[in-house]
DNA sequence: GTGGTCTAGACCACG
DNA sequence: GTGGTCTAGACCACT
């Protein structure tokens, strides 16, 4: 269900974060949908609970997921996520930095497209 | 010269080095040119010298610049960056994680493209 | 581990970096092995961890050790080292200099081949 | 006379120090000859008369040039060099140190000692 | 003046 | 617990 890499520099609770939601964009997960308890996660992906309970309280607070207390976690209801104008700057601020970075590879505008265009299509 | 936000949780350092990429790209600043001295550098921006010397370390381990200790740091000749494999993973797996986000803004793969281009030109 | 010379005017990040490659090359450490967190190695060979850190920084960037923030650093798999020019010519410049020395010293080509091959068979 | 590189990393002064001792190995300069002033040298290669200074300090320190005040400056009668103990253990340190390299980057030892004996012959 | 190195101590995010 | 970053201040070698 999730597939981790140490070596990335991305926070492992932030790559599950990452990977649930995509798995909820991808439609793997629906709505209602029960995702393990995080001790059981924990030991699926061979982290501590520490981690995983951390990863669930951002999406919790993102609201893609909800715990019910004694029942589970379940995959929220779709709301219509606002643009957040800071979030969006953030975003933008991260995206620059590797764009100048591919543009000091040698990507052109058109490379830097068609890679984005990869990466967004293999979403 | 260089702007800095506290905010963005990007380190003091790495703004620096990618601020002086950037003016390099943009042509503000060109082979020969003197960049300021560690301490000067600290000073207009409001860090310590060892902050400004680790984005200058940083900067001369990917030959933007070259130091000449006791004499100042200079813009470096321009050579043709090799396209690092591993590099280049990481920078399509940071790309991926924002686009998952506008994704979820609700931005299609044409809005994304549309962002990149704007970043991009702006660079 | 680690002995360090404070006479010898070699930084002391420098000593660390390179005797953890020559416990590397020496099979004393192997892949996957765990070295001592920066703390624990500053109290041992009683530096600053700052030291400590930038050794295991620079130990990274060459690929000889992985870290893995709030887990540990380990020894990296073996990578082929590719041969830098630009490295290659530091090498011999360094190398050429202390030839010019034991030259001077009146060391003949052959004794100096032998020095040589005794400090080589003996990393 | 003299050519330098700013990027060896090598100060000025010791690759000044260095060809000097170069040239009179090789027989260029001979006992007795006469080596421009600190002022003269320092214009042709086009540094201050600073570092001139230091490298001609270093050079009769070695006993390798005198100064006869009033007159100039010359080199001096070929005189045995005694081995230094002490020097010898930091050439060998210092070569260590870039054999490690070598090796690293997949040297063998019949390509070290090649690489050293072309550079001694070269000398 | 320059950059390079080191110390001492602090705060933070991560696991 | 881990490593990453930053501050404040010091000393050194080099130009």
């Amino acid at each position: 269900m999730i597939t981790l890499s140490y070596q990335s520099g991305q926070p492992i609770y932030e790559q599950i974060v990452e990977q649930i939601k995509i798995h909820v964009m991808k439609g793997y997960l629906k709505s209602g949908d029960v995702i393990p308890s995080v001790r059981k996660m924990a030991l699926e992906i061979g982290v501590t609970p520490n981690t995983v309970a951390k990863a669930y309280q951002e999406l919790e607070r993102q609201k893609v997921i909800v715990t019910i207390p004694g029942k589970g976690t379940f995959i929220a209801e779709k709301t219509k996520v606002s643009v957040d104008k800071d979030k969006l700057k953030k975003i933008e601020g991260i995206i620059k930095g590797q764009l100048v970075e591919l543009k000091l590879m040698g990507y052109s505008c058109e490379d830097a497209v068609k890679l984005v265009k990869k990466i967004y299509e293999n979403l």
